[in-house]
DNA sequence: TAAATATATGAACAATTATTCAAATGTTCA
DNA sequence: TGAACATTTGAATAATTGTTCATATATTTA
């Protein structure tokens, strides 16, 4: 991934900031991560499941019934969740109770919510 | 979009909260609203932008030297990034300057990097 | 006006992704 | 053990998306 760099003009702020922009930036790995991340809050599904999880813990049908969709459908989007360790699970017989697992989930919705509501 | 619902056992939290939730859960609409500002966010090249317009407001040309990629890829994100208004932009001449729009971006995003780096 | 510069846009392609369907795993209880 | 239930998983499909390339629109200046 090496691109043409195309000079503007050095009336721009060009020289002045290039250079340390490139070294504050993060790391490529943790960009990726952290696009990663919102990647999972980018699907309505997702944020529906969280959002009926802010009220208690709830296990995968009950939490498909809520939604009105199908139990596999959701199962795939709380293996995502898990993965983006936003939701945490524990196990009681054949039933399996999903949470969420902190409280960054709530602050980056609520944020969320504001700025769309503006 | 009706799917089948699968009732489970009565034993499970089904009876007691499925129906709060369906009245407290916020419209379709805006959870589609909010799925859609997050997947702004989703995607690394767009979050190196905005990192970039932490430090200062940046014309599209230094935005593209800065990140090292095309003119037109650049231009193409910060139309999403002012669709969903978490950039702005004013007119000098032939240049145009990109801002951060508001100050939930930077929560959202620290927010964020807390998390992956927890 | 013509040439140069900065930005925006449309079409096309490759890559990613959410849901469905079918089937597998694991658990309880008769 | 076998039937019923809760959940997970894999493959397939349809839809969405980021970048590139080529071109268009402004704007400045010679």
């Amino acid at each position: 991934m090496d691109y043409e760099i195309e000079r503007c003009e050095d009336n721009h702020q060009h020289t002045k900031f290039v250079e340390q922009i490139r070294q504050t930036m993060p790391s490529e790995e943790r960009l990726y991560d952290l696009a990663e991340l919102f990647q999972v809050f980018s699907d309505s599904t997702r944020i529906k499941i969280l959002f009926v999880l802010f009220r208690s813990e709830m296990c995968v049908c009950d939490i498909a019934n809520s939604l009105n969709m199908t139990q596999s459908a959701i199962s795939h989007q709380l293996r995502v969740l898990k993965q983006m360790r936003l939701v945490k699970n524990r196990k009681e017989g054949k039933t399996v109770f999903y949470s969420l697992a902190d409280d960054h989930i709530v602050t980056i919705l609520g944020q969320g919510m504001e700025h769309i509501l503006e």
